[in-house]
DNA sequence: TCTATAAGTAACCAAATGGTTACACATTGA
DNA sequence: TCAATGTGTAACCATTTGGTTACTTATAGA
């Protein structure tokens, strides 16, 4: 996952309207755009622009069919973002260990 | 984390620039704006603008003490985070597993 | 004490964002 | 065939964002 993807992941995320309309199209998978817009006080218009930013990271994806766009949601950009966290998270605590193991040895040392 | 906190959190880091400012600051505890400001091609107070964001979001935390602003990584909110999304792919995982258990059960009765 | 250094504030500006309404186009189903 | 339904595009606008320069204030150290 590249920058300028995480840039747009990151955005799609930092909306509360737009975590929760992504919450919406998690729980109704195939759901059309008027489904959702109905669940928000908001414009279908409104609500489009927020759909496309979530398409935009990768957030969901949808396939038209007929004159209905069908949306799902994508699992996959989370969960590169959790692991490369949950690497981090592991490299971080490896190198504190190997700086607990360095101080021990000095200590030894004297 | 409260919904207006995540949006900050998401927001603060869904910029390359202030995702490597936060890189650097994690780097380098204690670090003051200066040193940061030398890293990046940019004014210092459009740097400033950028830790004021991750301030905000609680990425770091700064502390003056006298004419320097000493700043730190503050690991929380994004181990908050993880664990939040960790939490929701067990969640699903299970609500997986129980479905499944669930289309098995179905088949037996059949 | 005075100069150098670190940070803070204010103002500016272009671009982006996040909503709105109005209108147009495509598909469905009676 | 035509009305209903679903979506898309365009235009508008207020606000926010992300940078800049200019100036000020506070602290450190010679």
């Amino acid at each position: 996952m590249d920058d300028d993807q995480l840039d747009l992941v990151f955005h799609a995320l930092a909306s509360q309207p737009r975590r929760e309309i992504l919450a919406a199209v998690r729980g109704a998978p195939g759901c059309n755009v008027n489904f959702i817009s109905e669940l928000f006080d908001m414009s279908r218009i409104g609500v489009m622009k927020h759909l496309a930013v979530l398409e935009a990271a990768n957030l969901i994806v949808s396939e038209k069919v007929g004159r209905e766009r069908q949306m799902y949601f994508n699992p996959v950009p989370i969960q590169q973002i959790h692991e490369m966290w949950t690497d981090e998270f592991t490299r971080h605590f490896s190198a504190s260990l190997t700086k607990l193991k360095r101080i021990i040895e000095q200590g030894e040392d004297k």
